[in-house]
DNA sequence: CAACAATTGTTGTCGTCAACAACAATATTT
DNA sequence: AAATATTGTTGTTGACGACAACAATTGTTG
């Protein structure tokens, strides 16, 4: 029952360099002419691969004067949040491989935005603080996120935003 | 006016391996207790990529049967849907580097689901076909797919795929 | 028409990132 | 005390996006 209905329902909005008219000038900048998606409009996961590729680079664009990406301040809030947490803690939280999260934390400390504190319940663990200026800054960066956070508002509109973060407040 | 309420507002439900009890059994068990987001709730960016995250490994999941990842399946439905397209055409449409595209199409192509044809219109560029196996196999990873959707559907609710669906109409 | 510029597919490099595996130090369990 | 598990660390692998360079071909322009 699904011998012939794929392929020659969509052949029209094709002819992208197939010769159509008879003036060949205008024959490369015609290839921005629709092209059928077809099943893939109403997948959801290509959708949402796209909006969070414009979301990131929003995100890094508005926060690229002081240098933070989407991961870094992940981290620096939920240290902020929770100080004294454990990289194990933190990770786990975040969703990020524990290997992955030394790296990321290698770079906070170097810029003295957080510390490792040897544990003295768990010498095996580091307890992670923001230093005073890992404090300040983050405040600056929560300004920039916000600004960041209106820029999606404009995108999609203040009430689609809200409504979607209630769809998916199960994945925070 | 943000100067003091970020920090000190959250270390209540911390405590993860600071100690607590007195029982040295249950620590740990217990450090998968509340770890305060704090500002990360209420970001867009986040909520959107675990959601992502979320949906890619259970597209793979779904269709790790036929091991079609979600990138060549969007190539695959493009070309099923647009038969004769060049590569740059592809590339553009979906977002890739023309460079990466060509090692998915070469991938593809291995596996005989796509054709790579010498166009006579311009003999720098190539014409994409599905194979009579790939239009074959792609009517079953369109199968698989929608089974995939029907996951989405049951994880966030029906009518909220909808209403995500179309928020996000404007970046398909 | 001939020189120049642009496009297409290809190859390669670089940096980011997720997923593992292995390891030493330390904690927990038996 | 011995066996097992956890934490942080290092390293490897593969997927991926961003670039740069290149040959072949096409388009443009004087």
């Amino acid at each position: 029952m699904s011998s012939r209905a794929a392929q020659p329902a969509l052949k029209a909005p094709v002819s992208a360099n197939g010769k159509r008219g008879g003036n060949g000038k205008a024959r490369h900048q015609e290839q921005d002419i629709e092209v059928g998606l077809d099943g893939l409009v109403g997948h959801a996961g290509y959708a949402v691969r796209r909006f969070q590729i414009w979301i990131f680079q929003d995100f890094i664009r508005t926060l690229a004067a002081v240098d933070i990406k989407p991961t870094q301040y992940s981290v620096l809030t939920v240290i902020g949040a929770n100080p004294g947490l454990s990289q194990m803690a933190v990770a786990k939280r975040l969703g990020i491989e524990r290997a992955r999260l030394v790296h990321l934390l290698d770079s906070l400390e170097d810029r003295k935005l957080v510390r490792r504190v040897q544990s003295r319940t768990d010498r095996r663990s580091h307890a992670l603080h923001l230093t005073a200026r890992g404090q300040a800054s983050l405040r600056q960066f929560k300004l920039l996120a916000a600004e960041h956070e209106r820029h999606v508002a404009e995108k999609i509109g203040a009430e689609n935003r809200e409504h979607l973060l209630r769809i998916l407040a199960a994945f925070t």
